[in-house]
Parts: C-alpha cells; sequence; structure tokens
RNA sequence: AGUCCCGUAGUUCAAUGGAUAGAAUAGAAGUUUCCUAAACUUUAGAUGCAAGUUCGAUUCUUGCCGGGACUACCA
C-alpha cells in the first residue's frame, strides 16, 4: 500500500471508532502541506466538524492522537485551524521508496482489457503543416502515449483529407503555371511545392475576383463567377467521375505531399497505427441516413434535403443530406464513427481536432448518440485552442504561418548553438552531437506546446519558445542528464542503489519521495482529462523538486554508507519517473548534456 | 442576435471548493576550491467588475464588461 493508501485507511479507522461514522475511500481528500507547516500530507476537516460534532480544530487533534497511538507510520503530526498536517515516520518513506524501485513500469496501470482509437493530425494534401498542426501532433501523440500507461490499448489513426475543392485549388494551379516541376526539379519538400501552387491559385483567384467586382459584379457574385474557381469545380466532378487524366495527376501530387509528410512527422516523433484517407471515406454515412429517418432521428424536407433536430440539445437543425442526395461533412463522420468501430471496436475514440469544430463535433456525438451506437458514450472531442503568434492569428493563405519544417529546424539550430555556448559537446561523436540538439531543440517546443491546458488558447512567442531555462523541456532533460552523471559515478564507485532501514531522512528527500509517491495520480488524472499538461507539469515539479535535493545534500558525502545507497536509489527512481514522464509526452531523455 | 470557450504578477503558464493564490521569465541581490551553474538561494509583483451559495470561492450560480470561435445544401 502506498503512503496515501494508509493515511486513508487510518482516517476511515479513526472515524468508525471515534465517531460511529462510515467514512468512504473515495470522499477522503489529502492535499499536500503547504512549504511553511511541518509536516507532509494535510487532512481537511471542516466538512467532519458536523460528523465529530465537534469544532475542526478540536477534530483534527482527536485525529491526530488516534492516528498517533493507533497506526506505525505518524512521527508526529501538528493542527492548524482545522488542518491536520501530518508527519511522516521514516520508515514509511523508506517503504514507499523501497516499493516503487521494486515495480518494472512505475506509475502504469495494468492493461484495463479496453480499446481506445485516438484520431489526431488529419492534414490537408494541398500545403505543408503548421504549428498549429505541431500543437494537434504533439498533443494526440502524448495523449495516445497517456491513454496507454492508464492501460488501454490504443490504436493512432490519422484520417488525411486527401480529396475535395482545396486539392482541386493546388491541382489546377499546378496544371497552369507548374511547367512540370518537380520535387527533384525544385529541390521543394513535396508537400512546400504543393503549397506553393495552393497559394498561387489563391493570388490568382483574388485578382480574378478584383477584376470583376472592378467590371461591376458585386464581391458575392465575383467569388461565383471567377473562372478559376469554376475550373476548379469542374476539376472536382472530374475527379468524382474518375477521369483518368485527372486522378492520375492527383495520385501524383499527393504522393509528393505525402513523402513530405512523411519526412515532417519523423522529425516530429510522431506515427500512426493506421492511415485513412477521405477519398476512400467520402461516400460513406448515406446509409445512416437512411437509418435515422427509419428511425425518426432524422427527418425529410419537401426538397428530399435530410435534417436532424437537435434543437432540444440547444443544436438547432442540422442538415445531414443535401436535397439532391449528396453528401456533407457530417454524413461522411457518421459513416466514419461506424467504420473505425468495425476495424477496432473501442470504449473510447478521440478525436483531436481545434475548438473551431466543436459544435461540429457536439451535432456529430448527439446523431451517434440518438442513433443508439454502443460507442455513442465513448466519443470524446479533444478540443484545442488555438496557437497565436505575436503578430495575431495565422493565415496559410497569405503567408502568415509558421511552417512546422521551419521552426523545427530552427529549434534545432538554437539548441545547437547553445549548446556549443556552453561547451557541453567534449567527448560527443558528430551524430551524438546532431541527436542531442535535435532532442533539445525538439524537447523544449513540444514542452512550451504541451505544458499548456489543451483547451485554452495560447501564444507562442518564438523568442520565449526557444529558452531553455526554468519551466522548459530542456530544464527537464537536463536534471535527467545530471541525475545520469551520478549513477554512472555511484556505479564506478561502486555503490549499490538500494533502500535500507534505520536512517533518516532530509526533508528535501521526503520531498522528493511524496513527488515520486503521485507518479501514478497524476497519470491517472491526465488520462481521465486527456490532458498532457498534468504530466508535464509533474515533470517540472519533480525536477524542481530533484534540484533542490541535490543542491542541499551531498550525495556521496557521508559517513553511513546507507544513505549513500539510499540516495542513489532515490536518485535512479526519479531519473525514471523524469524520463516516462518525458516519455509520455514524446520527449526523450538525454543521459549526457 | 444566439450558442460555446477564455479573462490570474509587466509577460507566459499553475491552482480535485481549502491555509498567507503557486511557478517560470523579465527586474534587484547572492551561491562555483565540493556529485553537470541549462542549476540553487533571497527579494518585489496578480484573481476584469458586481452580487449570490458556503465555515471557506480563482474554482460553483447569475448579471455586466473585455477577447475569441462557431451558428454554410463548404470540408
Amino acid at each position: 500500500m502506498d503512503i496515501v493508501g494508509h493515511i486513508k485507511a487510518g482516517l476511515i479507522k479513526a472515524f468508525s471508532t471515534l465517531y460511529q461514522h462510515e467514512l468512504k475511500l473515495e470522499e477522503i481528500s489529502l492535499q499536500p502541506t503547504r512549504k511553511e507547516f511541518e509536516g507532509s500530507h494535510t487532512f481537511v476537516t471542516f466538512p467532519y466538524a458536523r460528523v465529530s460534532k465537534k469544532n475542526p480544530e478540536a477534530t483534527a487533534n482527536e485525529l491526530g492522537d488516534f492516528l498517533k497511538e493507533n497506526t506505525d507510520w505518524l512521527k508526529s503530526f501538528n493542527v492548524v485551524k482545522g488542518f491536520l498536517n501530518l508527519e511522516l515516520s521514516d520508515s514509511m518513506w523508506l517503504s514507499v521508496l523501497d516499493h516503487i524501485s521494486k515495480e518494472n513500469n512505475y506509475g502504469y496501470a495494468k492493461p484495463n482489457g479496453e480499446h481506445v482509437m485516438v484520431e489526431y493530425s488529419s492534414p490537408n494534401t494541398n500545403k505543408p503543416l503548421h504549428l498549429g498542426h505541431l500543437r494537434n501532433n504533439f498533443l494526440g501523440y502524448s495523449v495516445a502515449n497517456i491513454l496507454t500507461a492508464n492501460g488501454y490499448e490504443v490504436m493512432k489513426v490519422n484520417l488525411v483529407n486527401d480529396r475535395g475543392i482545396h486539392i482541386c485549388k493546388s491541382m489546377l494551379a499546378y496544371v497552369k503555371w507548374g511547367n512540370g516541376e518537380t520535387p527533384e526539379s525544385s529541390g521543394l519538400k513535396g508537400d512546400h511545392l504543393i503549397g506553393k501552387y495552393y497559394v498561387i491559385f489563391d493570388q490568382e483567384y483574388k485578382k480574378e475576383i478584383a477584376a470583376l467586382i472592378e467590371s461591376g459584379q458585386p464581391e458575392e457574385d465575383a467569388k461565383k463567377n471567377a473562372g478559376l474557381i469554376l475550373e476548379a469545380q469542374a476539376m472536382l466532378k472530374k475527379w468524382e467521375d474518375g477521369d483518368e487524366e485527372t486522378v492520375t495527376l492527383w495520385q501524383k501530387m499527393n504522393n509528393w505531399v505525402y513523402a513530405g509528410f512523411e519526412q515532417t512527422y519523423q522529425q516530429m516523433g510522431v506515427s500512426f497505427d493506421k492511415m485513412y484517407k477521405e477519398s476512400n471515406t467520402y461516400l460513406l454515412g448515406k446509409d445512416i441516413v437512411d437509418e435515422g429517418l427509419e428511425k425518426g432521428v432524422f427527418y425529410q424536407k419537401e426538397d428530399h434535403s435530410v435534417w436532424a433536430d437537435l434543437t432540444a440539445d440547444k443544436l438547432d437543425n442540422k442538415l445531414v443530406l443535401r436535397g439532391n442526395g449528396t453528401s456533407v461533412y457530417i454524413t461522411q463522420d457518421m459513416g466514419t464513427c461506424d467504420m473505425k468501430y468495425n476495424d477496432l471496436p473501442f470504449t473510447k475514440s478521440v478525436y483531436v481536432v481545434g475548438n473551431e469544430q466543436d459544435y461540429h463535433f457536439n451535432v456529430l456525438f448527439s446523431i451517434m448518440k440518438k442513433l443508439g451506437r454502443p460507442y455513442g458514450e465513448g466519443l470524446y472531442h479533444l478540443s484545442y485552442g488555438m496557437v497565436d503568434l505575436p503578430t495575431g492569428k495565422m493565415k496559410s493563405r497569405e503567408g502568415t504561418v509558421v511552417d512546422a519544417d521551419d521552426l523545427m529546424s530552427e529549434m534545432i539550430t538554437t539548441a545547437e548553438e547553445h549548446t556549443r555556448e556552453l561547451g557541453k559537446i567534449d567527448g560527443f561523436s558528430d551524430e551524438e552531437a546532431q541527436e542531442l540538439y535535435e532532442n533539445i531543440g525538439l524537447g523544449a517546443l513540444k514542452y512550451f506546446l504541451l505544458k499548456v491546458d489543451p483547451k485554452k488558447r495560447m501564444l507562442f512567442n518564438p523568442q520565449e519558445s526557444i529558452e531553455f531555462q526554468g519551466n522548459t523541456g530542456p530544464f527537464i532533460q537536463y536534471t535527467h542528464a545530471r541525475i545520469s552523471a551520478i549513477l554512472r559515478r555511484a556505479k564506478g564507485l561502486g555503490h549499490e542503489a538500494t533502500v535500507k532501514t534505520n536512517i533518516s531522512l532530509h526533508t528535501t528527500e521526503q520531498a522528493v519521495v511524496t513527488l515520486l509517491n503521485e507518479f501514478p495520480e497524476r497519470i491517472k488524472l491526465a488520462g481521465k482529462d486527456y490532458s498532457p499538461s498534468v504530466i508535464a507539469q509533474y515533470a517540472f515539479d519533480l525536477a524542481k523538486e530533484y534540484n533542490r535535493f541535490y543542491q542541499e545534500v551531498k550525495i556521496f558525502d557521508d559517513e553511513d554508507p546507507n544513505k549513500i545507497s539510499f540516495r542513489i536509489a532515490l536518485s535512479q527512481e526519479v531519473a525514471k519517473a523524469i524520463k516516462s514522464s518525458l516519455g509520455l509526452l514524446g520527449i526523450n531523455a538525454p543521459e549526457k548534456m
């Protein structure tokens, strides 16, 4: 049993003996004792004054006395107002660390047999990935890791948006102005090459609109009547009809993009178990429309269009099939739900998609529940906020985006410069050094994007994000490297990492053990909230607390060899916990830096 | 207009209804004959406004003020 388990069990016993009250395990809440008071765990007695029929302070004292007499783990306690602060005995701390060091995958839950699908990334094949995609990909990858740590079997999927009018736009521009350019001939990554033509389309399209407005058309009409957009629409029609030339071009261009994405994903360090393509799924969902009509979930208007009445959920009426029988976005998403479930019978399905689609997913989930899908309650939209720049919002067509590839390579370069400045690459081979720069640069970027609560809109300041000091990825990585050095030294000196009894602990050592003890809880919370920021915060707290200990206590400088062994064991467990926390975030933990 | 999200130090972020609201960074002052100073210590600085519920509210409720998103027979 861990610390919290012991305390709770003691409290339950105390309540039943003293007050004949049955305290429920789930309702007990313990909090960390504030730094300025003695103790490590605090129990708040205010809510129980009714049960004890005494004032909170007296209640706390009574409980403290009881625990002191009837358990073997309480060294002492103090009461401030209604707060019962508990100081645990050294043997308790030691047994906790001992227990942790014997676990194989400390913090991870046992497999629970449930399946989860996590969909993330979902790029369009008409332009390269940008800063917003980085947040999406890092979130998705990390949440998948966190759910795995919570015992789920996770399948990571990527639903690529590879068809539609926007794809035709870049295709059309390429046909008109491409002159047969290829990634090889241009030296551009495939996705960047295609992105270039998407921008060209937009520029030329805008010129046409301007000309039409000049000639007296209202803006709305001009947008619809411009030659380029009509041509793009015609091209989409051809694609849908399976026109060979169009399809061949589409395949060629998409393959360039895929090759480009592959490089980007590799640099990001993310991966997928399965790729879905919208060109294969865009016709799905029509049978669900029929089903919905039968079940009375949908209704049909006179013009044959089909609607869902969601006014009871404050979601209004929503079109699910056009009057001419063709699909809309939500139609295929309904179909995709079932398709995914057929591929993997999941209990949860997570969609990592920006918060501008909150409404869409509310509608989709509401419909799937009304249709009685067994997985309806397990659908979850991991909705994240935009990433803003100091200069304002990013717009891909206007070129005010921060490109993902550029940003990552800048981070790596900065990491290299900084590392060289500190003179920290002695004894590194070129490959090792390069690997280190990538670990640090991407560690900084990932941590920066993941430490923030996903649902919050966040500001990306290029200057601050490349800081390597303070609450940053490299700070945590540094702590890991520092501990690794200690462990190497311990090995060299022939010290063991073992937890012996009969030693007294420094307060910083207790604080570190307390944090280690919390690791499983934090993983559980991160899973429940789908929030990597919980893990990021934890890793930072742990690194900070360890550095404090490191500063106060000289690890190898002690007459008692048992203390040295204990400190090494403590360091080793911290290194493991940091490494696995960073791992959950998709960040590597270097042994040297 | 309606629906949803967000307002916390100068700045970027924390805080299952709990104590004197934590960090980081920028500012000021220190620590290196000693395990990696990408570190540590000290210092100063904040809950948009107004009510309500509560022993206790950054957190829950309502109203207002500010910022954003969505409300397409686009995807």
